[in-house]
RNA sequence: GGUCCUGUGGCCGAGUGGCUAGGCAAAGCUCUGCAAAAGCUUCUACAGCAGUUCGAAUCUGCUCGGGACCUCCA
């Protein structure tokens, strides 16, 4: 079955056919470090990590790059340009290296904590001057950039003449010249709409880097190109990133690497959706960021509660990725509680023993049970639709409980059913979403005092000395451990 | 103002022109010492108006609402 991507840059599904055979190239735009990681950085992230786990279970070898941006960024203040990073440094009175290391320590942790898989390369903005210059040098030298002041700038009505600028975001040259805000360097620029590919450094400027224009720094789109070129090569496969990084970012990313590289960057154009909170983009300028630290602490106002990683990630899986999600702690709540459930599903179903019968019992459960497990990847190919397998999933729990309570005869299924429904859900639930969840059946010691309990708890039971058979699940209960009379007259328990 | 997206049951969310998405919440029942869990059942929606069609949540037009981008942004 071949995987079908919607690519951005043709506005349609296409099948997703590598440039290598059986390798792909996938360019992720990394977070600024200039902060902490919010709940919207959660959702690219996580999307173009099932997106990756799912290549690679396809079969490809994947070189998965995401940068992180340490420098260079723009920011208007007043009229001056700002770096973003220098910035903040100075407020918090950090070196701007140790300010970025901070944060790109808390960015790490945070992807530890939803399971991300890290990236095959994760390159620096800081890491790659000598590149980013280099590139400017080739784009000036095929007459695209100019010079002024010791900045460099594209020159976008000269490549617009000739290439398709604006077919990413759907933009139309002429609206840009007229939007385009008042930028610091206006005047220098040849055109309004034109962007900086090096900035000339101000005097109080402290990350700074010498060039062949002065000393300055970066501009923001350049180090995307620089790196992704030099780690992917002139065309790769995947460019992935939010959906708001469109415009300006990827369509100048577009015009640099084709004037530099005489070549479109990206076959595949895939973009995330935002995370909305009560229907509007979370954002600074919208002043209502839930970072993460809160968001998994509940230590925040619109939070009744804490969520964790997993809750997150499962919520962002349940709607497709190219669909604005938008945030409640109700929501969230919901995804809680439908995890549990799926989890607890999962866990039955690793446990159910597989019977030697060939034939299913029940034929028409069976080759239902069979088309839903089927379904896994053809949804999965069908441009990531992560929702639709979840709710095959719900399907399939309470068949799993049946036969584990006995409603659904154990022979019901055939053998080979059995099989592929414990490894579908291993390779979609583990593999695939990257869902994790510690039982504490892992855990000897554990093990052994929850074994001794249940012991006590079952003599008890017998003695009909209900008040101790309860004391033993109360308190379990208020350390987060359950505790659950099976209908065997067996216990069972999770975390 | 320009460009584009979107409006689904109490809430969240899939959705191909015709066939029950799913989850959460709620109600009833079964099981159970009690509970939890689980199972079964119920709640059948598609902003409004008009059109195309044998048939539209799905296509077209208009109206109303929401959002994104046009500026740093995941």
């Amino acid at each position: 079955m071949p995987l079908k991507v919607y690519n951005s840059y043709t506005r349609t599904k296409e099948v997703f056919t590598p440039i290598t055979p059986g390798h792909a190239g996938m360019y992720v735009c990394g977070p600024t470090v200039s902060g902490e990681s919010h709940l919207g950085h959660a959702r690219p992230y996580i999307t173009f990590d099932f997106i990756y786990r799912y290549l690679t279970y396809k079969g490809y070898k994947v070189r998965y790059v995401r940068n992180i941006t340490d420098a260079g960024h723009f920011e208007e203040e007043g009229k001056e340009a700002e770096d973003k990073v220098s910035k903040k440094a100075i407020l918090e009175k950090l070196e701007p290296m140790e300010l970025v290391q901070k944060y790109t320590n808390l960015f790490h942790w945070a992807m530890l904590q939803f399971n991300c898989v890290e990236p095959s390369i994760e390159p620096t903005a800081t890491g790659h001057i000598v590149e980013q210059i280099s590139m400017i040098e080739k784009i000036i030298a095929e007459g695209y950039a100019y010079e002024v002041n010791g900045s460099v700038y594209f020159d976008l009505k000269k490549y617009a003449a000739t290439h398709d600028y604006g077919k990413l975001s759907g933009r139309v040259m002429d609206d840009l010249l007229e939007t385009t805000r008042e930028l610091d360097g206006q005047q220098e620029k040849r055109d309004k709409a034109d962007f900086a590919l090096w900035k000339s450094a101000a005097l109080e400027h402290i990350m700074r880097w010498k060039s062949p224009w002065g000393e300055g720094f970066p501009g923001w789109h350049i180090e995307c190109s620089a790196m992704a070129t030099k780690y992917l090569g002139a065309e790769f496969d995947i460019h992935g990133g939010g959906m708001d990084l469109q415009f300006p970012h990827h369509e100048s990313e577009i015009a640099q690497s084709t004037i530099c590289n005489h070549h479109t960057p990206a076959k595949y154009w895939i973009h995330n959706n935002m995370i909305t909170i009560n229907g509007k983009k979370m954002g600074k300028s919208y002043n209502n960021v839930i970072k993460l630290t809160e968001m998994f602490s509940g230590n925040h106002p619109l939070l009744t509660q804490a969520f964790s990683p997993m809750t997150v990630r499962f919520f962002i899986l349940q709607s497709h990725y190219r669909s604005p999600v938008d945030f409640s702690s109700e929501a969230l709540l919901a995804s809680e509680k439908a995890l549990k459930r799926l989890w607890e599903a999962y866990e039955v179903l690793k446990k159910l023993p597989v019977g030697l019968n060939e034939e299913a019992a029940d034929a028409a459960l069976n080759s239902k049970v069979v088309q839903w497990l089927n379904e896994f990847d053809e949804f999965m190919d069908d441009d990531f639709s992560t929702a639709k397998i979840l709710a095959n999933m719900f399907e399939l729990a309470p068949v799993i409980n049946g036969i584990k309570d006995g409603h659904i005869a154990p022979g019901a299924l055939a053998a080979t059913t059995l099989v592929l429904l414990q490894q579908q859900f291993k390779t979609y639930l583990e593999d695939i979403f990257g869902l994790t969840h510690t039982t504490g059946a892992d855990d000897n010691t554990l093990q052994g005092v929850m074994q001794l309990l249940i012991d006590i708890r079952k003599e008890a039971k017998i003695r009909k000395d209900y008040s101790t058979s309860d004391k033993i699940r109360k308190q379990l209960a208020t350390i987060g451990i359950e505790l659950k009379d099976e209908k065997d007259g067996s216990m069972s328990w999770n975390k």
